[in-house]
DNA sequence: ATATCTGCAAAGACTTTGCATGAGA
DNA sequence: TCTCATGCAAAGTCTTTGCAGATAT
């Protein structure tokens, strides 16, 4: 890789016109700067988040288009779509081959705060894998993503309670 | 434990008698009714579900209330919120010391079909408790839930994309 | 008695849909 | 050129809120 350049830049589409295109779709304005601010942001955005961010770099985009492109993107296993229970979903690109940035979350249900942790130990990592693997062979259910989530009180919620 | 006759029946209030008015809640009939059925359902339910077999018991209730009941027993811990990712949020009773009941969910991104899995190898039961305990301890984070949800295609949504 | 709980109706929040216009290949 | 994609506005869903009357303790 070289460095400082990221893979497909400065080719037509950008980097992610091979994906779109291999599916079928159009490599569009909207759909390149929505997957460029999910990149940049490396952590779970609502559908406003993204909305804000691309309004930002390309004005005339819709709400609407913001939503239909995360479902497609959804649908082709680039974006994972997490629900936190509060009423509001977060999308965040998915890291391929990275497995590394690949985390969990710390959900506190009195003040909502949402807690990245992602110190996995190696124990933890390689038996999510097998149970992924058995759970194919068993329910015959091809896995493309997973979510872990721990709920209960936060540092500060915590203190409050006492 | 006398059988076929559980805790707190025939009592006033009936079996969760004690958890509400511990907190300091009352014991009304919309109250033990919504427990009553999430007790019998034994699996994830939506407000709507929840709210359709309350009805048949105790058809005066209306739909604020289960979703005012649910928030509640979700606060006191007594029930998990589940979501699934298709806008409405599921509810199941939770099973207290009974770590047996416990299951996660195998998704499909395809279909919406939920799978149920609780044959945890016990390798995954203790992995996840020792989990618990390190994020309490880093965090100053009081676990009170978890959830593990895998999303993918299930059989019948796998056969259909060849 | 009285603070809590409930039901109804209305509002609210997020997301999806219909349709004519505009843009990619 | 000819689909596919977009934006706007409107509709749709699930959920929450306001308030007067009903209920538990």
């Amino acid at each position: 890789m070289i460095m400082g350049r990221r893979w497909g830049e400065g080719r037509p589409g950008g980097r992610w016109h091979g994906e779109l295109r291999g599916c079928g779709y159009r490599v569009t304005m909207p759909r390149q700067v929505i997957l460029q601010v999910l990149d940049e942001a490396k952590k779970h955005l609502s559908a406003e988040d993204i909305f804000i961010k691309v309004h930002q770099i390309y004005p005339a985009i819709g709400l609407t288009t913001v939503y239909r492109t995360l479902e497609l993107l959804v649908r082709m296993g680039l974006v994972h779509k997490f629900d936190f229970g509060d009423g509001r979903a977060r999308y965040e690109l998915c890291d391929g081959n990275n497995e590394m940035a690949h985390h969990h979350h710390l959900i506190c249900t009195d003040c909502g705060r949402v807690i990245d942790y992602d110190d996995f130990t190696e124990e933890e990592t390689e038996l999510i894998k097998k149970t992924e693997k058995e759970l194919a062979k068993k329910y015959d259910f091809t896995v493309r993503n997973h979510t872990i989530q721990f709920y209960g009180l936060c540092k500060k919620c915590n203190a409050l309670k006492k």
